[in-house]
DNA sequence: ATAGGGTTAG
């Protein structure tokens, strides 16, 4: 290119400029470097312009799918009293094609008929391109239909066009009728219908399309090799992508390409990496869509170092202006778990897409973030970009966490508002947060409703039950799942056995985990086998439990043992419950909710030595108990409380308001229990009681809303035995519903009963 | 020929 304008001198000053010859093909090959600048300095100054010139300057313009410039320099073509030929109209077709313009097309469609081109062969197959790329492939077929010849390139054209409307069987059918009249499929053809076969993940028709490319020997083409291995992998037929990889005599960057995400897709995120890193090894350049690839399998297994070296190789690879490539930086490092490495990148990006936003937001919303991720959702649309299904989803998530259901009424009419609400993940996100935010018949109303659902939707229905004590409602549920054409999967089974846990159906929870396996060929995880610890244990079955785990076929985890103290806890079993601390303390020594639980299954059994004794042992091995606190919602801000805080701005009067309680609900039966605290005096004893961070946010709500309201409290860890005795009573004198979302599920406080019933 | 962000559980 460069040579080429320094050449430019040299051939107007041996007086060649005037050589027609010679200034076409100048123009035509500025034309090729892209540079129409060029291209026109040379085109202005020549005094006859012959007709090619014209053509020439035109098709660079289309080429650089310019419909502007293409459509202004055929206006000026036509003053300048040149005559049309039918490749100007396809050049322009193409260009309004790549731009997906088909109201501009459309004008060209009418003009070309103007000039007596209606019945060429390629200016229909430029009109029937249009079509089929700007999603009227209804219109382009009636193109075709109409067609007197067809040629290899209109038949390829309209197949495209099916395949890449999500129609491959119309596609592959027409590739029968094509060879029927005459014409062999080629590269073209191939490479057109393979994608579209890969996105309906429809195997039988790449089978087939792949015995074609067999008998007529096309398989050592890279790009259809390349086509076919990619159909695999998104038919989710990975070992035979990976067969088509190893045999490949040449393979492009594209290949490895989609080698790795299609590993990445299919979940096997080592495979993925290892190939990337083979990739690398070989010495070739990633390309944009590699490392998108790579990060994805390192966001899929957490492997934030992994991750933290494709960020390097982005730089150092300068992949870093792809937008695209920074999106999938960000949903990483929110994957795993840095919020705030994600957040830095997405202040840094200077043209930020509506993905962009997405991915920041649903970062927030799944790492603890529910107040930032509105607040960004504000802001977001102060930067007025327009919100769509993800963004509410990710929205709905965060609202779920937050758990207020002010909050959850005006999302949900927001997504209405935007017509999303029908939306399946938009639509199973709000079931959930109904359940979360413990408006648990308004979720059963949504989930009635909706005309589609997803097998997270059931789950999300069933869990909600399941943590509202609505252990039979659950049960119904998954049967009716299991009537329908919707398959219960993992989580579903962990859903419904923790809803049998939760109201002490036990004999349908081991029901259940026997189902799944018989019925359903699912191996149970860890998770299954902790759940159903849990069930036998929070039912008293302890040595029932005890026995369950020692049967496992794989050694226990942790979640497993934390079941079996818990339920120890519950049922003040010292013998197994040490057992299984000592367990807990080899496998994860340095988590303190298990040592505090311990230390109060001591208590309760009045074995203070020994009390002291796990103290120790935190406090040498320097561990801390998590602090509890509640929160509350009251105008527009979340209010929370810890254990004896003082610093909130009503606290003298949370603090008398609820002695004055604490009497009254004396007097209506309740006697605190001071079991699990000892070396205090009695007096003190209560006062540490009363202080609890359930009982402060209680009173603040109660303090600060009408009579009859009902009080909606949010508390991290779960909820000690003395506060919810206390509030059965306190729901009784002040004959308020009091609904409290603890760490595992909700209880409804409601005329001196919890719907637990004292189970939990 | 390849391409970014989504719902459930723990």
């Amino acid at each position: 290119m460069k040579e080429l304008q320094q050449f430019l001198p040299l051939i107007i000053k041996n007086g060649l400029y005037n050589e027609h010859l010679f200034q076409t093909k100048l123009v035509s090959l500025f034309c090729k470097f892209g540079s129409l600048y060029d291209a026109v300095k040379v085109f202005e100054p020549i005094e006859s312009k012959i007709d090619p010139l014209y053509h020439t300057i035109l098709k660079g313009y289309a080429l650089q799918s310019d419909v502007d410039a293409s459509l202004n320099f055929f206006c000026r073509m036509k003053r300048d009293g040149v005559v049309p030929v039918v490749y100007n109209f396809t050049y322009i077709l193409k260009a309004c094609a790549d731009n997906f313009d088909v109201r501009r097309g459309k004008e060209i469609h009418a003009q070309l008929i103007l000039n007596g081109f209606s019945s060429n062969l390629f200016a229909m197959t430029g009109v029937m391109n249009l079509y089929a790329k700007c999603k009227a492939i209804h219109d382009a077929y009636k193109m075709f239909d109409r067609m007197p010849e067809k040629d290899l390139v209109c038949w390829n054209t309209v197949i495209s066009g099916f395949s890449q409307n999500g129609m491959p069987n119309k596609a592959l059918e027409l590739v029968f009728k094509m060879q029927e009249e005459g014409h062999s499929p080629d590269l073209v053809t191939i490479v057109s219908i393979l994608p579209a076969s890969g996105n309906i993940k429809n195997s039988r028709i790449g089978r087939s399309i792949h015995g074609y490319v067999f008998r007529r020997g096309l398989e050592s083409y890279v790009n259809i090799a390349t086509a076919l291995l990619d159909m695999y992998a998104k038919c989710g037929l990975i070992e035979k992508s990976r067969q088509i990889f190893d045999r490949m005599g040449s393979r492009t960057v594209v290949s490895w390409n989609s080698m790795i995400d299609g590993y990445a897709q299919s979940g096997d995120s080592k495979e993925a990496l290892d190939l990337f890193q083979k990739m690398l090894d070989e010495g070739l350049k990633p390309s944009n869509v590699t490392v998108m690839g790579a990060l994805h399998a390192c966001a899929d297994s957490n492997d934030l170092k992994q991750g933290q070296f494709v960020h390097e190789l982005v730089d150092r690879f300068r992949l870093g202006s792809d937008v695209n490539v920074m999106n999938s930086l960000i949903s990483m490092y929110c994957k795993c778990k840095r919020v705030n490495l994600a957040v830095e990148l997405f202040r840094k990006l200077k043209e930020k897409t509506l993905v962009s936003w997405n991915a920041i937001m649903l970062g927030y919303a799944q790492n603890g973030c529910p107040i930032e991720a509105i607040n960004l959702f504000s802001s977001m649309q102060q930067n007025s970009v327009k919100p769509d299904s993800f963004t509410f989803v990710s929205v709905i998530t965060a609202v779920a966490d937050l758990s207020v259901l002010r909050r959850a009424k005006w999302i949900h009419g927001l997504s209405i508002r935007k017509s999303l609400h029908n939306d399946v993940f938009v639509a199973t996100a709000l079931v959930d947060m109904y359940a979360k935010c413990g408006a648990i018949h308004k979720a059963r109303k949504l989930f009635d409703t909706m005309n589609e659902r997803h097998v997270t939707t059931w789950n999300a229905m069933i869990d909600g039950y399941g943590t509202h004590g609505y252990g039979n409602e659950a049960v119904e549920l998954f049967d009716n799942m299991c009537k329908g054409n919707i398959k219960p999967n993992e989580v579903t089974f962990l859903c419904i056995i923790s809803a049998c846990s939760h109201s002490g159906l036990v004999k349908e929870g081991r029901r259940f985990f026997a189902m799944m396996k018989e019925n359903y060929s699912l191996e149970p995880s860890m998770d299954h086998y902790g759940a159903m610890v849990d069930l036998l244990g929070r039912a008293g079955q302890l040595e029932k439990a005890w026995e369950f785990i020692q049967k496992m076929p794989v050694a226990p985890g942790i979640n497993v043992y934390g079941a079996m103290l818990g339920a120890c806890k519950i049922h003040k079993n010292v013998d197994l419950g040490e057992m299984a601390a000592d367990k807990l303390f080899d496998l994860e020594p340095e988590e303190g909710g298990y040592h505090v639980l311990l230390a109060n299954i001591y208590a309760i059994a009045s074995m203070w030595d020994k009390v002291a004794k796990v103290r120790n042992l935190m406090e040498k091995k320097g561990i801390q108990k998590t602090p509890g606190y509640s929160s509350v919602d009251f105008k527009n801000e979340v209010h929370t409380f810890f254990s004896g805080n003082t610093s909130h701005p009503q606290s003298d009067k949370i603090y008398a308001y609820l002695e004055e309680l604490i009497d009254k609900i004396k007097e209506a039966g309740y006697v605190p229990d001071t079991s699990s605290i000892h070396d205090v005096e009695d007096d003190v004893q209560e006062q540490l009681l009363n202080t609890h961070s359930e009982k402060l946010a209680i009173s603040f709500g109660l303090i600060n809303t009408r009579p009859g309201t009902t009080i909606h409290i949010r508390k991290n860890l779960r909820v000690c035995g003395d506060c919810h005795n206390a509030t059965k009573y306190i729901s009784l004198v002040t004959e308020r519903e009091i609904i409290v979302r603890d760490m595992h599920r909700f209880h409804h406080f409601k005329n001196g009963v919890c719907s637990c019933g004292d189970y939990w």
